[in-house]
DNA sequence: ACCTGAACACCGTTCAAGT
DNA sequence: ACCTGAACACCGTTCAAGT
């Protein structure tokens, strides 16, 4: 991987803002097990020990970059003019599942951080960024907990089974081909065991991921709909 | 961790079904990471080699980890006389969300494999269980891959969520008090930037998780009686 | 056919020593 | 203050050699 030679000068002195930023290339090139700190160190052109001096260890690596990383994804700037409490919560939710989708390994980190530091800088942002539109759907206040956290753990958990299986196949090309195997394999199931998923088996040939992955949230948005005119 | 002196002595030969019986344990004591081939060959009695005549590498070892534990899950019975499709489908979410919760590696694996071979022997079986319900809900033909896909992706990835969370503090006690620290840290975030988080900070404290659980599926299923009447 | 255990090519992390 | 790079205690996996 990563084929062309890039022992970039050391013009600068190393800094934990190189570090990351080097951390998540080769996150995003390699995936988790891509950010060693010999691959590391080699890139920065120094050696694995000098990273200890700005980073702590390599949890604390991957936090920086997933923090770095969830500040870009939730600049979806502020609530514009007519912009319906709905829509925004799609701009959200759409932000998060593209940065997922961009940096596979950011599912992962997002969840670790989420239950290793519930108010750390990362678990608040993303609550109050779902939050606020919810509360601005006229949902009763009993609710407001149960339903943002309902749509977080759809958005994040939808996001990142989706990132996996787009790294399953290529870039692109393949997936069409993937998808059509797949759903072959759908339909030569068992009849008596599996009629559902036989039936379904064109609808996996042909779905489109972020649509599906609107239509979930627009599923919640419903149910919370629902709850509100109760 | 396991400290019981536990060379328990061979009398049976080594088996695959003792290797992945001997890693579910292994698995739950101490995580992905405790699942070591040398931790394993010491259990087993045996030298790391000995285990790869049985299992081709780690990665087929998980993956039949999963499988045993997938089937036991997924075990919730026929569906019953009086049995409502929205009382399938909690039980078949319990069922999920309880295996997870019990085996938090069970989510990382899960996920993989349902990315990895949607024609697996997993991926059909979950997505069966739901869909089968979902169907008997009566919504439109049209909406069955799509509501169907919705419900799993936030089944695991709540149930994961919820498994790495409890993995934060001890088996039990500190629940209670890491809530607390949680909740208070919430309550004196920057009134400016957190209201909505400031608000719900106490939903946070009080909350049960299954109940929260079960609620997000309830929102779900509220969406999709809207698609059925629509 | 089944098992042994040394060996290989990796890890993250530490730390004496340098500048 | 900041960096170097050898060393430590691990990994998964392979493979000649044994029974």
């Amino acid at each position: 991987m990563t084929p062309r030679t890039r022992t970039r000068r050391r013009t600068e002195a190393l800094s934990r803002e190189r570090i990351v930023e080097e951390a998540v290339e080769l996150l995003d090139a390699d995936g988790e097990g891509g950010l060693t700190f010999r691959a590391l160190s080699e890139r920065l052109a120094t050696g694995p020990g000098a990273i200890y001096w700005h980073v702590t260890n390599k949890d604390e690596l991957l936090a920086a970059a997933t923090d770095a990383l969830v500040t870009v994804a939730l600049t979806v700037g502020p609530p514009a003019a007519g912009e319906s409490p709905e829509d925004r919560i799609r701009a959200v939710a759409l932000g998060l599942y593209d940065a997922i989708d961009h940096h596979p390994w950011l599912g992962a980190q997002l969840s670790a951080q989420i239950s290793r530091s519930p108010s750390g800088t990362v678990t608040p942002r993303i609550f109050e960024s779902l939050g606020q539109p919810i509360r601005a759907l006229g949902v009763p206040e009993s609710s407001w907990f149960t339903a943002t956290s309902a749509l977080m753990y759809y958005v994040l958990g939808a996001a990142r089974q989706n990132a996996a299986n787009a790294r399953t196949f290529g870039p692109d090309v393949d997936r069409a081909r993937f998808l059509d195997a797949a759903s072959s394999d759908w339909e030569a199931l068992d009849p008596d065991e599996y009629p559902f998923t036989r039936a379904v088996a064109d609808q996996l040939r042909d779905h489109d991921d972020r649509e599906q992955f609107l239509a979930g949230v627009a599923l919640i948005l419903a149910g919370v709909g629902q709850a509100r005119r109760a």
